[in-house]
DNA sequence: CGTTTTTGACCTGCGC
DNA sequence: GCGCAGGTCAAAAACG
């Protein structure tokens, strides 16, 4: 092989992989734009619930995007598990159950176990318009980090009836769900959705970004997504 | 037998 | 002040 064509090789290279590069940017761009106008969707639609509504529950909702009160997340369960539970990677403890007036299904209260001092509780139950979905209302933050209580051993095994890994982000949003089950046993991508889904800020946009740099910056997510935007190439060609 | 869950009773805050 | 609804307590039951 002369030196000519090596370097034109190296070339078409650099090439291949610039055009690489500028389709994943070009996916990430589109997610993080999917993003955020999934986001303003569920902040019009909560702020509507709270113009029409004004039962304490829309207040519960309310709290989320406008102050560092209660934090819901919505996650997609079987109907037939009756446990409400929602393995988010704290330990919690049960000490109550409710029938409330506005939801037919029963209310289920915890608090963090995960640590002897923490003070955190969440709120457990099914969603009014969908059954299947169960809405987790989390107050205080947590004192102690999560991997006090390692993924591999609690939260990510896939509990009775519970779709593994998936969070769903909005109450009438069924079709905005973020896989956590990403490929195979890499879990750190499972961490940054879950702290992105747990962590409650005033500034969600901030979140996202953050969010999104910390993807861009774990070599493991880019290499997730090379092979992903590789496969939808060779599917579209 | 220790830990966790269940469940009825009790407490508290809010609206009328 | 009263009634209602949500939240918490704690004894009993269930579970591993």
């Amino acid at each position: 092989m002369d030196s000519h064509s090596s370097k034109e090789e190296i070339l078409k290279r650099l090439g291949k992989e610039n055009e690489a590069l500028r389709l994943m940017l070009e996916v990430m761009s589109r997610k993080y734009n999917t993003l955020q106008s999934h986001l303003q969707g569920i902040k019009e639609e909560q702020m509507s619930i709270n113009l029409n509504e004004t039962h304490k529950r829309a207040r519960i909702l309310e709290a989320p995007f406008y102050s560092n009160k209660p934090l819901q997340i919505f996650v997609r369960s079987n109907l037939d598990d009756n446990s409400l539970t929602v393995k988010d990677g704290y330990q919690w403890r049960k000490y109550g159950q409710k029938i409330t007036k506005h939801n037919s299904s029963p209310r289920a209260y915890f608090r963090c176990c995960s640590a002897p001092d923490c003070k955190v509780k969440k709120k457990v139950e099914r969603s009014i318009e969908d059954k299947s979905i169960l809405v987790a209302t989390y107050e205080g933050e947590h004192n102690h980090d999560i991997h006090d209580n390692p993924f591999s051993q609690t939260s990510l095994s896939t509990p009775k009836g519970v779709t593994k890994g998936s969070v769903v982000a909005g109450g009438n949003n069924p079709e905005l769900t973020l896989d956590l089950s990403l490929s195979g046993s890499d879990q750190s991508h499972r961490r940054h959705t879950e702290k992105f889904v747990q962590h409650g800020s005033p500034s969600n946009h901030n979140k996202i970004k953050e969010y999104v740099d910390s993807l861009v910056k774990d070599p493991n997510f880019t290499v997730a997504l090379a092979e992903a935007v590789a496969r939808s190439i060779s599917n579209q060609t």
